[in-house]
DNA sequence: CGCGGCATTGATCCTGATCAAGCCCCGTGG
DNA sequence: CCACGGGGCTTGATCAGGATCAATGCCGCG
């Protein structure tokens, strides 16, 4: 293949050709010169499960898109008692601009590879492009209604039905070859048992008594504690609370 | 005073003079010559507690500024269980632009005075004006801050922690001269007890229990049922759990 | 006066938290 | 090869915070 010839990847910088976020995520608001500018100062990197992405310890400072691994927002009270109050999946973007993160954690949940951007590039593209903030404000929308789905869950779901909620949830984002229609599901789970309490706002042995319930009921298999199978969605969705 | 003369008002359409969307909510980003065109199509009205805005029944199609009251926002689960996900005061803008609302329904919790607007003009103007966009994505953003702090609320707080919660919530929103460092706040509730509960993920009786408990602690005193008078804002922020 | 809508209060129940072993899987070192 | 240890998970026993069920109180209003 010649790449000078194909005119979808004329002009286009090598790092963002193969990149889902100039499809679905952000990036894709921009035009060929935009690309290239904000190619100059970005740098693809990966990390490992576990590391802190914004907080108080800034190891990624900027914004970034999240190329693939699984990255979540927690939150903590002053006692300790965390809330884990988002999941952000490729090809989300991750960072606030105009406004210093809340009391807001960000730390990969799997090893996690990002496209990372200097705080200044990101801003002054914004200015300048009003479908990047179009884009963004898709995102927001969407986080947000994710957001209030969740309290929902949180605040008037069964032990049960969270689990079973997440578990959907896990399935639509998760599933290299989810279908709905399929019926079926198979997944690894990206959190631990102690991540699960902590984002369904339950405790570990409580979300392990949920889940080999779950099994006993022929809802779902597990194997090594991590990859789940889903025989049949629909009795899995029954179990959310719809 | 002689309205031509006075250059803050030159050429802004009456209806918007006083409004105060106009400073703190999304009219803020218009110009005199598109406030002039909003205004043409829009108009203002009030309508009672407990009328419904958006959802099921569209009572309201398009877009509005909240001027006066309270709007709670609300998601059902199929059985009846309800959630109150979001409380929208005035300024805020209300309505979802580029996406037909999730399975939200918007109702007036107390009187509400609203200026609306065709979802047609608003769009239209979107597309046009990039600064109104930007006043929607920092609402969004906020919108989105709040619901993640409500999550962490319902997901790891106990009952009376909660209801202290509320309670900061709406001193912060509905005192009139609600000062952080005044140390003390007077406001009335704008939910009945079933609401309170509903937002907090709680029974009424909890919420009740939980209010007389305060009361007997001193935290705060009760009129009426419905006015709250707050000695020591520090104490209840105590009892908020931090 | 009596009714209906909210709210409080009390008694009891039950879901999920807490406390406490014990298991499984794996990696490490003897 | 096995012993050891530790992290993550499961399982069991008990406890308790809120839910549920039920009665009563408080007002405003026709």
């Amino acid at each position: 293949m010649i790449e000078r010839l194909d005119i979808h990847s004329a002009g286009i910088p090598v790092l963002c050709r193969a990149c889902e976020a100039r499809h679905r995520g952000v990036c894709g608001a921009l035009d060929p010169d935009q690309l290239v500018a904000l190619a100059k100062t970005s740098s693809k990197h990966r990390v490992t499960s576990g590391a802190e992405l914004i907080g108080d310890m800034e190891a990624v400072d900027g914004f970034s898109n999240i190329l693939s691994g699984v990255v979540k927002l927690t939150k903590t009270l002053s006692d300790g008692r965390e809330q884990i109050v988002g999941l952000q999946f490729a090809p989300d973007f991750l960072g606030r601009p105009f406004r210093e993160e809340s009391a807001l954690t960000a730390q990969a949940a799997t090893d996690v590879s990002l496209c990372s951007f200097p705080r200044a590039t990101i801003e002054g593209m914004l200015k300048r492009s009003p479908g990047l903030e179009h884009r963004l404000l898709e995102q927001t929308l969407r986080e947000l209604d994710e957001a209030r789905d969740w309290m929902v869950t949180l605040g008037r779901k069964t032990a049960g039905e969270k689990v079973a909620s997440f578990l959907m949830l896990i399935a639509t984002y998760i599933d290299p070859e989810f279908d709905p229609r399929s019926g079926s599901a198979v997944f690894d789970l990206p959190l631990t048992r102690a991540e699960i309490a902590d984002f369904l706002g339950l405790t570990i042995e409580t979300v392990s008594r949920q889940l080999t319930k779950l099994k006993a009921d022929k809802v779902i298999e597990i194997e090594n504690n991590r990859r789940i199978t889903v025989e049949n969605i629909e009795r899995l969705r029954f179990r959310a609370g719809l």
